[in-house]
DNA sequence: GCGACAG
DNA sequence: ATCTTGTCGC
């Protein structure tokens, strides 16, 4: 698949946070997509200095995995909380180059407007690969919410600064929720009802996320014991 | 200063 | 994210 060469990966701090601000003007929210045909998922593994990106491509409908891409190098940047996708973009991309089919819809495992500056991972991928995305995130970031009902599909908002920002929905009943945000091109509830259609009968974890998961961690532990 | 902190 | 086995519970 394409992408739009927005801006290299060679920056400081600052120079990052710059990006991130421009990256939050223009984020836009659109009417609901309904009846997407190929929706696909990233997950990315690491270990020592090296990492694989890996993307599932998978049909709406029949929840069929339709296309697999995997690539694999070494990591340029650290974790820094608030700018995981400096760390993760480069991988991913490469790993974009190589898919075929053109989804319709990205989700990645991080948040999207889920972020200090609107700018999380998934609404970051969104202006190289031109999709809509949506951010799944395991773990809270930021924001405030009041715990969502103990059933499966609830959720509650989350709430920054006055803004609604993202969503944390239970999954499964009586199981940890995960943390739901609008990456760009799409909105909040098309989202979220997308992340529920995903849900497997008993992982937390949308399949359409858990897949690229499971995968990337395969393929690490094979390459790891390899050396 | 203290605590929090996507992956 | 990753280091790591068994084990409690639905």
């Amino acid at each position: 698949m394409n992408i739009h060469p927005y801006h290299s990966f060679d920056l400081t701090v600052s120079q990052m946070q710059e990006i991130q601000r421009e990256l939050r003007k223009k984020i836009q929210e659109t009417p609901d997509i309904n009846q997407p045909k190929i929706v696909c998922g990233v997950d990315l593994s690491y270990w020592e200095d090296q990492a694989v990106a890996v993307i599932t491509g998978m049909d709406y409908a029949t929840k069929e995995i339709v296309e697999t891409i995997t690539y694999t190098d070494t990591v340029s940047h650290e974790y820094i909380p608030g700018f995981l996708a400096f760390r993760e973009l480069p991988l991913f991309l490469k790993a974009w180059e190589q898919l075929k089919l053109e989804p319709d819809i990205v989700f990645f495992d991080g948040n999207g407007m889920l972020h200090p500056q609107r700018a999380g991972l998934a609404t970051h991928a969104s202006f190289f690969i031109q999709k809509p995305t949506i951010g799944i995130a395991k773990n809270h970031f930021i924001g405030t919410y009041d715990p969502p009902g103990e059933t499966q599909g609830s959720y509650e908002y989350i709430r920054d600064q006055g803004e609604i920002v993202g969503a944390v929905l239970r999954t499964q009943t009586g199981i940890k929720p995960v943390y739901v945000s609008v990456g760009n091109q799409i909105n909040l509830s098309n989202a979220i009802d997308l992340t529920m259609h995903f849900v497997g009968k008993h992982s937390r974890i949308p399949e359409i996320t858990r897949q690229p998961d499971l995968l990337s961690k395969k393929i690490r532990r094979e390459l790891q014991t390899k050396r």
